[in-house]
RNA sequence: GUGGGUGUAGCUCAGCUGGCAGAGCACCGGGUUGUGGCCCCGGCGGCCGCGGGUUCAAACCCCGUCACUCACC
């Protein structure tokens, strides 16, 4: 894997850059869509493509569990499997043992957890979790870590980073693809000292690039401001950042001039699925009954295939009568608005205006409200 | 025609021995941050079929009446 700072802003932390996997390079800031089961839920490859999207994240956990990491790796790996060959992210199903897992008993070789599909015991750790992520084949790996949930007291939190540590350290020693990349994931909860701590133990053993996990589990937006501000003065320069679980589109924004590289999010599919759009002027909930004949598309200035054609008035109708076309042209749409404003971020970080663009990206948000009032 | 059952929110229905009219769904609004198309929170909404009676007090007890429905003729 290569990354390669292309520009630096001048009066803040962001950057531009670009990776390059074995499946293809893309550009920093980037975001990522989920595609937890190996697909972005509702979209196919070539819908997800057109709405802009360069590398998706899939999950460890659930394709471990179904159909089984053998089953995708007897099919051709995970690029195959799904029909997708741009770069694939996968996580190292720490988060999901954490928020999605029923009884789960934690040691130090590893997580022994219930499936939350059928009840069924199962145990991952460092060397499981990269040795399934070896057979799904994906271009960039997780290290398996501890996610403590918010708020957790400090003993708690202080062991669980040693934990993360030393996990760390066995994922880096377990034998993974030759073309993957691994990153290390930071944790540490809501201590700078431990945050500082987990930075620099991983940073030590060398990753390929580093992830801030833990958040987006409860916090406030200030508190996560602060970790990610403090934790990225401590990863190195020239090695991508990402952080994990985040966010909506003004989380992201504040995250890229804090220094960081990569996101990815449930927020557009899933809120796509639940009604909630995203666009220039703020999120447009078309469940709304103001929406019931109103021609005009969801943004105006959007060009994505739903924006260019369908009505606000058909998409809510979609909706209100549970068709099954909502949830794909919604998801189009709100991709496609998230791959569409970090080229806008990107662009920004280049032209030197990214605190031009931030006042106006709020600004708009205003304006938008008072509309709608 | 005879006998029985049922009438309560837009829909399906709870509501005890008489004591402030309830739920689910629908509708309206809010939420959703390393995904279970899930889910959570809030809100609007009543001539308790109608008319009388008993009672301090009736959706509930009594009388009448109307509608729907089932069985038999």
């Amino acid at each position: 894997m290569k990354f390669e700072i292309l520009y630096k802003s001048a009066s803040t932390r962001a950057r531009v850059c670009e990776m390059e996997t074995a499946h293809g390079s893309f550009m920093t800031p980037v975001f990522m869509p989920v595609g937890t089961q190996a697909t972005v839920k509702a979209l196919s490859p070539e819908e997800l493509e057109d709405a802009g999207a360069r590398i998706i994240l899939a999950n460890t956990y659930h394709l471990y569990l179904r159909p089984g990491h053998g089953v995708v790796e007897k099919l051709g790996g995970l690029h195959r499997f799904m029909h997708w060959d741009r770069p694939i992210l996968t996580d190292s199903g720490g988060f999901q043992v954490y928020s999605l897992s029923g009884l789960r008993k934690i040691t130090e070789k590893g997580v022994a957890f219930q499936s939350h599909i059928d009840g069924s015991s199962h145990f991952i750790g460092p060397e499981e979790a990269i040795r399934i992520q070896k057979s799904l084949g994906s271009d960039i790996i997780m290290a398996f870590d501890e996610c403590v949930s918010y708020p957790a007291d400090y003993k708690y939190v202080l062991d669980s980073v040693r934990l993360t540590s030393l996990w760390a350290s066995r994922c880096l020693g377990e034998k993974r693809g030759e073309t993957q990349a691994l990153f290390g994931i930071v944790q540490g909860g809501m201590y700078s000292d431990l945050r500082e701590m987990s930075a620099k133990a991983l940073v030590e053993m060398g990753f390929d690039g580093y992830a801030l996990g833990g958040l987006s589990v409860g916090e406030d937006a200030d508190t996560r401001q602060r970790i990610i501000k403090e934790t990225t003065a401590f990863l190195p320069e020239d090695k991508p950042v990402y952080l994990m679980g985040v966010g909506k589109p003004e989380d992201i924004l504040e995250a890229v001039i804090l220094g960081v590289d990569m996101f990815d999010c449930v927020m557009p599919t899933r809120n796509a699925r639940n009604g909630t759009l995203f666009t220039s002027t703020g999120r447009l909930v078309i469940k709304n009954a103001q929406y019931i004949d109103d021609e005009r598309p969801v943004d105006e200035g959007c060009d994505c295939y739903t924006c260019s054609h369908f009505s606000r008035a058909y998409l809510r109708h979609l909706y209100m009568a549970n068709e099954l076309l909502v949830y794909r042209l919604n998801s189009i749409h709100n991709i496609h608005y998230y791959t569409r404003f970090m080229d806008d971020i990107r662009n920004a970080i280049r032209d030197e205006r990214l605190e031009e663009f931030r006042e106006n990206f709020y600004k708009r948000r205003e304006a938008g409200n008072q509309i709608v009032e």
